[in-house]
Parts: structure tokens; sequence; C-alpha cells
DNA sequence: CTATTTTGGATCATAATTGGACTAGTATTT
DNA sequence: AAATACTAGTCCAATTATGATCCAAAATAG
């Protein structure tokens, strides 16, 4: 293999890179070295890392050496950054009612307060869809927490941080008039009245018809 | 994070702290000391420790010495990396029930003849614990990916990669024997047929009881 | 307490490393 | 013959590393 061409070697860099050998740490080896390794000199080398470098992947640094672009790498979108409403609704789905179950296992006197006055919270901002957003999603983190699974808890942070949900609270944020406001209000209640008398099965349906209640909101919204 | 040498000092440092090769004083070695170990000059040690100190790994104090930041040697628990074998069951208890039933809904027929090879397999593999382990494994995987919900999979993902997770494959292995394979061959069998036959809660009921046989075992295994 | 030593902090001139650019030669192809 | 692609070598400029020196803070010895 040391008859080469540049876009040869260059493809040999390339799928040392990508097989990760090169990206070590960041930097590749000298162009001196590099092309005493390829067995090519150093211009044909350089016009391969050149070719490199349009495609994205190479930076080079005068004087301090060529680098991997990073960017390219590592860019997994990650599922997390662009899960779509559904799937994250269809997260919530799984999720939330068994966290009922666990809730009501795990829950104490202190957690049962918080969850009162978030509701009590949720119930006085039926003209305030913001405060009532944001007592919400404060209800449902608590739920969580209740349950002590830090495991639980990590998962639902990171769905929260999910990126759409910027989009996907903009968007229920339109649906939020008093009358869903109301309805919400009622099903949370039925949700904190099923774990306070440690009910878990019943906990879990009133969350699974409150998750119900939220999905259809959204998808009259999503087609509006 | 590419300065060449000097970052790759600090790759270094960083690891031996990782790894408590330094940690176990809290005080790192002087600069001028390191400096010689690692064949560099102190600026470029420095240079390094410096990066490190930026990461919030290290804390220099002058005249007194270069120690390992206390806080950070018990960060990276993150939930993930120190969730418990419990934790870890209740948050499959909460996500695969639903799961089976979006993989009755969103599932193709590739997906169950896959699960079906994956059932067969660990039908042959009554007396091999390893390679019942891994086909099961895959049968879980493959179950969350015929959802065809990115953000499920990503989270099945996350949770399969726990740290602790090793762990506790290694305590199952323990309570792998014929009898325990043969009820878990039954019970996927049992959650198979209920998602070929289109019954979502059946499969989801099915499901919570494969659960509860593996928390059951586990859990004998843990007093033992 | 003071004096000395040890330690990190800072700066500087110099040397070494590295990519960039250029020239000239050679072989192969067109 | 002309064009192309590679090799080999040289020089340049940017960047980095070195080695040395001095300072300030802290620890230590007396």
């Amino acid at each position: 293999m040391a008859r080469s061409n540049a876009s040869q070697v260059a493809t040999l860099i390339r799928r040392a890179i990508e097989k990760g050998a090169y990206q070590r740490f960041e930097r590749l080896p000298p162009s001196r070295e590099m092309a005493q390794e390829f067995g090519v000199a150093r211009n044909t080398l350089r016009d391969a890392l050149y070719q490199l470098q349009k495609e994205g992947l190479l930076e080079t640094r005068a004087g301090s050496g060529t680098y991997v672009t990073p960017s390219d790498l590592d860019r997994t979108p990650s599922a997390l950054e662009e899960a779509t409403p559904l799937e994250l609704i269809d997260a919530r789905f799984a999720l939330e009612p068994h966290i009922c179950r666990l809730c009501v296992l795990h829950g104490r006197r202190e957690d049962w307060e918080l969850l009162e006055s978030l509701c009590g919270r949720m119930e006085q901002a039926l003209d305030d869809p913001t405060a009532f957003a944001e007592a919400d999603t404060a209800f449902h983190r608590a739920l969580v927490e209740a349950t002590r699974n830090a495991l639980l808890i990590w998962l639902i942070g990171q769905i929260n941080a999910v990126r759409t949900l910027d989009e996907w609270t903009r968007m229920r944020h339109l649906t939020l008039d008093e009358q869903i406001i109301r309805t919400y209000n009622t099903q949370h209640r039925e949700i904190l009245n099923a774990i306070r008398s440690r009910e878990p099965e019943r906990a879990a349906v009133k969350m699974k018809q409150h998750l119900e209640t939220a999905r259809l909101s959204l998808m009259r919204a999503a087609q509006a």
C-alpha cells in the first residue's frame, strides 16, 4: 500500500479518525511524522489533510497542529435533543403512572404537604397560564422526588431538559384556557387524593387520565 | 482544550486523579517535582494544572500546594452511576410495561421476527447462563426499539449503561439456574404472544409479572 | 516571635516544534 | 510535448515549550 495518491491517504486518515485511532487526544501527529508513517512526501500528506479539512473533519492551526474537529464527531443529536413531542408524551405515559405508585409507597408527610400547596397554587392561577404552568411543572417534579428514587428523578430531569420541550411548553401555553386549567386541577386533586389515601393503582389510573387529557389538548393545538 | 503537550499532561494528571493515584493525601507533589516526573518544563506543567483548575478538579494555594478539590471527587455520581439495583428495577417497572404497549402499536413484522428468534435463542440456552443473559438483554432492547421511540430507546440505553448494572448482572448470573431460565422463557413467550395478538394490556401485565419474578429472584440472591 | 525553606505565581528570552509556502526534480499519463 | 501527481528539500511565520529568574504566600525550624 506504499503507492498512494493523496486521496487514498486522505481515505486512510479518515478511516483512522472514524475508528478513533487518531482521535486519542484531538491532535494529530505532526505532518512530518505522518508523512513518514504513510510513506509519502509531506506535500502529499498535506494535500490529504487539506481535503479532510475541506470536508470539515479537521482543523489546522499553524504552529500548533492539526486537530480533529470535535463538533462533527461528537455531535450525536442524542435522541434527547431532537425528541418529538409525541415521543416525550409517550415517555411520560410510561414513567409517571408508575411514579404515582411509587409515590404512594415511598412518599412522606412533607411530600403530601408540598403537593398540597402546589395544588393550591394551581387552583389560584385559573387566569394566569404562566403561573399555572410553573406550578404544574413543580407538581410533577415533586411527585417523582417523593419516590426517593434518584434514578427516576434523573430520568424525569433529563426529559424535562429536552430542548423541544420549550416548543411544547409554548404550544401548551396556547391550550391553557380557564376551562382546561380547571380540568387539570381536578385531575391533580384526584391524583393527590389517591396518593394520600394510599391507593397506588387509583393514583396511576388518574395520572393516565391526566396525561391522556394533556395529549389530546396538545394534539388539538398541533392541528391548529 | 487542545493545547498540545500541556493538554496531554493535563489528561495524564486527570486520569491519575480519577484512578485515585494522587487523591489519597489531597495534596499533589510540588510543581517542580511533577514537572520533572512528567519530563516537561514547570511552565508546561503549570499550564496543565491551570486547565484542571479551570475544570474545577484542582485548587491551588500559593505557598502551600495544589490540592484535589474534595467536592469534585465525589462528583460524577450523577444518579446514573450509583443507582441501586432496587432503583434500577423500579425504573424498569415504570418503563417496560408501557414499552410493551407501544410495541404493540408501533412494532412491525420484522420486529416480531427478531423477538421470535431471540426467544428461540433463549430457549436453547437452558444450560448456558451467559448465552441466555446475552439474548435476554437483546430481547429487551429489541422490545424498546420496536416502539420506534428514540427517546425511550435512549432512556433504556442509559439505564443499561449504569455501572451498578455490572454488579447486578453478576448477581443475576448466580440466580440463573435452569429452573429460573425456564420460567423466564415462558414469560418472554407470553409477552411476545400478547404483542403478536395485538393485546397491549395483556402484554403489559405479562411484562409486570416478568419483572416481578426478576425482582424476587434478585432479592433472594441479595440476601444470600 | 523571626528566619529559613518550601511552595505556587509571574515574566522573559531563547529554543524547538509545527503548519504554510515555495522551488526543483522525477515519473507517469495524456 | 504537455500536464499531472508525487518526491525532496528549503525557508518562513505562528505557536509552543523550555529554562531561568524573581516574587509572594505559606509552612517550618529555631
